[in-house]
RNA sequence: GGCCCCGUAGCUCAGUGGAUAGAGCAACAGCCUUCUAAGCUGUGGGUCGCACGUUCGAGUCGUGCCGGGGUCACCA
């Protein structure tokens, strides 16, 4: 139980005694105490005020008394400021707590069991990372996927059940492109013959059949055609289109090509998850699932939710919800997007019996998304509440908006080769780890440059738009992902010069600790905050939470660091309590950076 | 134009309705015979977009305006 709680529950039962009266943990907000006041936590006294028809210090002095009364053993003194009550906690209980879960890596987070915690497990599915077949991923796409891969293991620590998930977008008229693109000018050439990694190998023909269609465009309106008609006529596009229809109809030649050139696609994207350390425990692929809402919607017709227009096209009216209409089966009976999206969350709820669907999806697709979540309402599904849509904001760069036709989009390969780069050059400008191995040095680079590219993305709030600065981004010093690394590493350190046996040989001694000196209190403190820190990330399913409350875990030990030595400790008892202090910090980091899918090295 | 999101230091961002609003970067001044200086300490820097309201108390809640973005496709 947290300090925060006990204190509560503490006041209301003093307080119920002394005034037979009842009264609610909201009666009494705990907060930390400000810095420049003495004491540990604070309790603000003014709603108390008016219910009890008392002055702030007096009752401040009531309470204050009670807690050193009743719990001499927990709280050393209090004082009564305004309308606070300051209270401090005593050493021993904050030495006990040290000494009790120094070790615990998984201290803070909820129990997945119904008796100690109240928690439910829940089976949650989280979609993430769902890329187009025609061109590589770009920065964007990482922050998806960091931030989905965060949310999935910040549930799972939280004792949720979860199952990852991908929907490829391998179909369509964009796909096309790029294959005509490929049968006109890449006389047979593959990623293998060219050495390209296949995503980019495909994406470079998707740019090609761009440049070629403008050209043709162009000729077209030179010779006296308007900008619509030559649009439509080009005819790489009469090309496109009728290779859209050939592999609806499921033309042998066609589907070959498109397997064979999704493969290559499918081949630099593992490459890319491997390398970043996403995965997937199920992926759908938009071939397979773009047919499944059809049936919702004939039964959509059938209860009336859904009606038709004269041309026969399917419609649902949600100028009720502020949504207007929307169009949901073509009037040629072919489906749009969102009848798929229909179809795959039906799916999705009744195949795999989920509590929650979440879908970590771009915030330009909200609209997309409450009229899904509307449409499944209305067909009487009532996992409709259950779906939710974490939304993101675009990536912008200091020199503008990425754009894909103006070439300013940032490739995620290349992105990370450049932190990876960066990481290189630091470390050997320090040259800290001359003693590395070739593939240790390698290994030990990806870790702090992935380390700074998922943590410069993910410690901003997901659904704010954020400014990525190629230039801030590599730098490493500072507010960043290598910064707490670095952290871990020194107290790693310290483990490896004092050795771990002494920590365990003197176990027994630190029982005895009587007095704390500040920071050793303000660390412990700030440990045991980390409780409230995962669960808040947990339930808002926010990993900013997590990577902001990472970094000032570091930031205090750092100080703490300089301040005081561990090693040569002015005796075994500090010494034994400033090692457990140094362990539980260096696992606090390590399972926070773990939830942001963050590495974290031994030396760097 | 309708609906949604954002607006906090020069820049990038934190900030469960509580006390004198915080970090990092950038600037300036210090600190490496001592556990890793990718670090630490200090200084300067603010009309929390504007106004009104609710409240004992508003950066935080409400309304209106201003500024920025998104969306309102028989694209996905």
């Amino acid at each position: 139980m947290s300090f925060t709680s006990i204190i509560q529950s503490s006041a209301i039962k003093s307080l119920s005694e002394l005034y037979q009266q009842e009264f609610s943990t909201k009666d009494f907000q705990v907060n930390e105490t400000k810095p420049e006041f003495k004491g540990d936590y604070t309790i603000v006294l003014f709603a108390l005020v008016k219910t009890l028809k008392k002055s702030p210090e007096v009752l401040g002095n009531e309470l204050g008394g009670l807690f050193l009364k009743n719990y001499p053993e927990l709280f050393s003194s209090y004082n009564v400021i305004k309308g606070f009550l300051n209270l401090e906690i005593a050493d021993k209980p904050l030495a006990t707590l040290l000494l009790e879960h120094y070790e615990d890596e998984k201290f803070g987070r909820k129990k997945s069991d119904n008796f100690s915690s109240g928690k439910k497990v829940e089976k949650v599915m989280v979609e993430y990372a769902s890329p187009n077949t025609n061109k590589p991923l770009h920065l964007g796409h990482l922050r998806n996927i960091f931030l989905g891969w965060s949310v999935a293991e910040i549930l799972k620590a939280n004792g949720d059940e979860v199952i990852k998930t991908s929907i490829v977008n391998d179909r369509g008229i964009h796909i096309c492109k790029s294959m005509i693109a490929w049968q006109l000018f890449a006389n047979g050439a593959t990623p293998d013959s060219v050495h390209e990694k296949g995503d980019h190998f495909v994406g470079d023909y998707y740019v090609k059949f761009n440049e070629e269609y403008k050209k043709e465009v162009n000729e077209l309106m030179q010779s006296g055609s308007t900008k619509e008609q030559a649009e439509k006529e080009a005819p790489i596009m009469k090309k496109t289109q009728k290779m859209l229809l050939d592999w609806e109809q499921e033309n042998p030649e066609v589907r070959e090509l498109w397997k064979t050139m999704n493969s290559w696609v499918y081949k630099g994207f593992d490459e890319t998850y491997k390398r970043i350390g996403a995965d997937f425990d199920h992926t759908f692929y938009e071939s397979n699932t773009y047919l499944l809402g059809k049936d919702f919607v004939r039964e959509g017709l059938q209860k009336n939710v859904l009606f038709k227009k004269e041309d026969n096209s399917v419609w649902i009216d949600l100028s009720a919800e502020n949504l207007d209409e929307k169009l949901v089966l073509r009037g040629d009976g072919t489906s749009v997007y969102i009848t798929q999206d229909i179809g795959l969350a039906i799916q999705k709820f009744e195949e795999y019996h989920l509590d929650k669907s979440i879908y970590v999806i771009g915030d330009e697709q909200l609209y997309h998304m409450k009229v899904l979540k509307e449409i499944i309402r209305k067909l009487g599904m009532s996992f409709a509440d259950n779906m939710f849509h974490l939304s993101y904001g675009m990536v912008e760069l200091t020199t503008g908006k990425m754009k894909s036709r103006e070439g300013t989009v940032v490739d995620a390969d290349d992105i990370i080769n450049e932190m990876v780069a960066t990481a290189e050059k630091h470390t050997k400008e320090l040259g800290k780890v001359n003693d590395f191995s070739a593939d240790e040095l390698r290994e030990l680079y990806e870790i702090l440059g992935l380390g700074a590219m998922k943590f410069y993305l993910l410690r901003v709030d997901p659904k704010k738009r954020m400014i990525f600065n190629p230039e801030e981004s590599i730098d490493f010093h500072g507010f960043t992902g290598p910064f707490v690394q670095y952290t871990y590493a020194r107290i790693q350190s310290i483990l490896r010069k004092v050795g771990s046996e002494e920590l365990s040989a003197n176990s027994h001694q630190s029982s005895s600790i009587s007095h704390l000196l500040p920071l050793e209190r303000q660390l412990i403190l700030f440990l045991e905050k980390y409780a409230a820190a995962v669960s808040d990330a947990g339930d808002e399913m926010n990993p900013s939470v997590v990577a902001n409350y990472v970094f000032n875990l570091a930031k205090l030990y750092n100080s703490f660091y300089a301040e005081h030595s561990v090693a040569n400790a002015e005796n075994d008892e500090k010494k034994n309590l400033r090692l457990r202090l140094s362990v539980m910090t260096a696992n606090i980091i390590k399972s926070g950076l773990h939830l942001l899918g963050i590495k974290v090295p031994d030396r760097m």
